[in-house]
DNA sequence: CTCGGACTGCTTTTT
DNA sequence: GCAGTCCGAG
């Protein structure tokens, strides 16, 4: 990583500072190569300087190479990088983005091939829940056993895998109401392609037949694409691994100048389609694939390093690298035993706060959960001492319920023949139309072969409807006409605010004077501002659907606490990994649903974790937890067990300490331990002793912060950090403030870094001043 | 249409 | 234990 940092515009600078294997990947031009990155090795120096290498030897033009990524993220912070090297010819990468992107961007030019137009919609997975609702309650089944979430989640895995619903086969189908899962995917698709909209997963899988159906489409791409790289290739799923294969492969020439990177034991996300195994049979696939491994870190110390080895050493399926590294020294994993939950977040802010005393900044450090539940006692720990954080994850901002509202009206006013967005706006605001005329109109609609909005115009005409209904409606369609037409001078953005004010939404929020109508209005504001930067309403229509990330821009430095998965890709010099207990990390349910394999999958996703830090990595477990609202004891991961005891330093704040894990383990050291239960763990609690016993039921039934057995830790209501820091200089008593969740107020009581806030809803609340501003 | 009580069901998540 | 959803009563 550090090699390429300080990128200079002496042509073969960015040779010279790669290490030799770096270097033969950015040399290897023709063929197959398949780079084996591990974590921190710098496969994003080597992947952009092979880019810039293939352009300065004017192998191919920058608009010839496609080059694939799987996030909005990594594509832009791909371009950005290529762009240090090569100067503004990025400008001229067009087939630089997502795979849902670029297949978007060749679906338009070939949509009719799909049996779309190019205007298609691209539908989101609240509109697929709505649409398959529908169709599930026109067949008559029962929601209730056959939830359309349920049957999303068929349709997409069949997309992942490439295949249309005449591929689906019996025993496929069997997995959605008895067998009619094939008939609801068919039925579906029917009717996406009524409504001229796709899925995500369409985007590809439409993309995919066109090229199998019109070889002519096909070849033009072939040849216009001399390079192919693709990035995290261990995350492919079948369609984009077939997708990439015939790009790939053109016919009577050897071209295949294929570069994928990836690391196979980074492989978090079999759980949405990825295939590993595309990554293991490249050298199949792609004969005289030349394989090139980077394996020198620069990120992580030995102890981490060798820490994150010896546990992923475990795993069976591998190709097989040892990541080294020239740096010496550094501390071991400190691996930490405390009572319960609750202890566990004390102790990371007890340490955060030190670390920040120490001088290392806040963004420096990170907690990563397995789960986002456990995201909230740290969130509590955190407001409680006055600790800056921000979660990652969650809700997404183009998710919330305003946006969508404000996106439909929008989208209403693009494609007129959206009915899923004429559906969700019609009565919001509320405009007195009911179910009633909804379904009058549906028939009217289906009969006349129209869209809805089309049909509520000329429903008009006839007396299916009573007046009032009528003539709300007819208000309505002049109101989309009348934005229609400003929609073709004024900017996006002026159209937005204009028709959210017309409509009447802003003035529903306005009116409802509640915490969260205050945080709403703001985020339609947000929205408006977004849509500056784009010139029509397509464009920016275009980019909500498939940038669905919304990167929360910095101001103070701030913890980050996310999910592993989230984390997937940076790094933190110092990392906190708690709960590592059976059942929460290994997570139960997943080693319940997939066995060895997810046993695997959650073996690499610890990996994962230990290779985010850069200087010091801490793991703890908690003896008790609360799990849906019920005290459950555990016992430490087996994941802690399985790191190699020279790179590691245990520690226990319970008396017995680091020997009782331990013994835990060799205790239940036989080979089925992996599916044990909590149920399980109840027994060989008793087997503990009196003791353990008592304390355990003691957690179970009545909860006591600090036990006889723990040693206690510092009270925790005011420690030094907290109390020392700074007052913001642009908040004092009595001010009017805004906080996104919580809306507007007063403040009441200011206290170094922390408000006490009177909202308008009536509520006093405690909150950290970085999290509001003057109003 | 809106409110409230019952019911459920709970990893990970990008596009 | 909690949040989100659904259905029935008003």
């Amino acid at each position: 990583m550090t090699q390429l940092t300080p990128p200079s515009d002496s042509a073969p600078d960015w040779l010279t500072r790669l290490n030799p294997p770096q270097r033969e990947a950015v040399m290897t031009l023709d063929g197959p190569v398949l780079m084996l990155a591990g974590a921190g090795t710098g496969k994003t120096a080597a992947l952009t300087a092979r880019l810039a290498n293939i352009i300065a030897q004017r192998r191919a033009w920058p608009s010839e190479i496609l080059c694939v990524t799987f996030t909005n993220k990594a594509a832009r912070e791909m371009r950005e990088r290529v762009g240090h090297l090569i100067g503004p010819a990025v400008e001229g990468m067009p087939w630089l983005g997502t795979f849902h992107a670029i297949a978007a961007k060749m679906l338009r030019r070939h949509a009719e091939l799909a049996g779309m137009e190019s205007n298609y919609t691209i539908i989101d997975m609240d509109d697929q829940n709505r649409l398959l609702k529908q169709l599930i309650q026109a067949e008559g089944l029962d929601e209730k056993r056959w939830p359309p979430k349920l049957l999303a989640s068929c349709i997409d895995r069949w997309k992942n895998r490439g295949m249309m619903p005449e591929d689906v086969d019996a025993m496929e189908s069997e997995a959605y109401a008895n067998g009619r899962g094939q008939q609801m995917y068919r039925l579906y698709q029917d009717r996406l392609k009524a409504l001229n909209a796709c899925d995500f997963g369409d985007l590809l899988l439409h993309m995919l037949t066109i090229f199998r159906r019109h070889r002519d489409v096909l070849e033009q791409y072939q040849s216009r694409f001399k390079y192919i790289m693709v990035d995290e290739y261990q995350d492919t799923n079948s369609v984009q691994y077939l997708w990439l294969r015939l790009l790939a492969q053109k016919t009577g020439q050897t071209r295949h100048n294929i570069c994928v990177v990836g690391d196979d034991d980074q492989s978090i996300y079999s759980w949405r389609g990825a295939e590993v195994a595309n990554i293991l049979r490249f050298e199949q696939d792609f004969p005289g694939a030349k394989v090139i491994k980077l394996e020198q870190n620069y990120r992580s110390t030995p102890h981490i390093l060798g820490a994150a080895s010896g546990l992923i050493r475990e795993n069976s399926e591998r190709l097989g690298k040892t990541l080294w590294t020239e740096a010496t020294g550094g501390d071991k994993v400190k691996v930490t035993g405390v009572w319960d939950a609750p202890e566990e977040a004390r102790r990371v802010g007890e340490d955060i706060e030190r670390l920040e005393r120490e001088g290392l900044p806040l963004d420096k450090i990170a907690i990563l959960v397995r789960a986002q539940f456990q995201t909230r006692e740290f969130e509590d720990r955190f407001i409680a001492i006055g600790l800056n954080y921000r979660i990652i994850g969650g809700f997404r901002f183009y998710e919330r319920a305003e946006i969508r509202d404000a996106l439909a009206y929008l989208r209403l006013i693009a494609q007129p023949s959206d009915d899923l967005a004429f559906e969700r706006i019609y009565n919001t605001p509320k405009r007195g139309l009911g179910d009633k005329t909804l379904e009058k109109l549906h028939r009217f609609a289906r009969a006349q072969a129209m869209p809805l909005a089309a049909a509520a115009l000329a429903i008009a005409d006839t007396d299916e409807l009573p007046a009032r209904a009528r003539n709300t409606l007819l208000a309505l369609m002049r109101d989309l006409a009348r934005w229609r037409d400003v929609a073709k001078e004024s900017s996006p953005a002026d159209l937005a605010r204009m028709v959210l004010d017309e409509c009447g939404y802003t003035g529903m929020l306005q009116a409802e004077r509640s915490a969260e109508s205050a945080g709403r209005l703001e985020n339609l504001s947000e929205l408006a501002r977004a849509m500056e930067d784009y010139e029509s309403l397509g464009d920016f229509l275009e980019h909500v659907s498939l940038v669905m990330d919304n990167e929360a821009r910095d101001d103070v430095e701030k913890v980050t606490i996310m999910t592993i998965h989230a984390a997937k890709g940076l790094e933190f010099d110092h990392v906190f990994l708690p709960g590592w207990e059976e059942g929460v990390f290994p997570s139960q349910r997943s080693l319940d649903e997939g066995g060895l394999a997810s046993l695997e999958e959650e073996r690499r996703l610890a990996y994962v974790a230990i290779t985010r830090a850069r200087r010091h990595c801490t793991i703890l477990h908690a003896a008790n937890r609360r799990i849906y609202g019920q005290w459950t004891s555990s016992i430490p991961s087996r994941f802690i067990a399985e790191l190699p005891e020279a790179h590691v330093d245990q520690s226990s704040t319970m008396s017995g300490g680091a020997s009782l894990w331990r013994a835990q383990w060799s205790e239940r050291d036989d080979p089925f331990a992996h599916v044990a239960t909590r149920v399980d763990q109840q027994r060989s609690n008793a087997a503990r002793g009196p003791g353990w016993q008592r304390a355990t039921e003691r957690a179970t039934e009545s909860y006591t912060p600090t036990p006889r057995n723990v040693v206690p830790t510092r009270p925790s209501t005011r420690s030094a950090a907290s109390f020392a820091a700074k007052p913001r200089m642009d908040i004092k008593q009595g001010d009017r403030v805004f906080h996104d969740k919580f809306g507007y107020g007063q403040v009441a009581v200011q206290e170094g870094n922390k408000l006490e806030i009177d909202f308008e809803n009536g509520d006093r609340k405690r909150v950290l001043d970085s999290f509001v501003r003057p109003a």
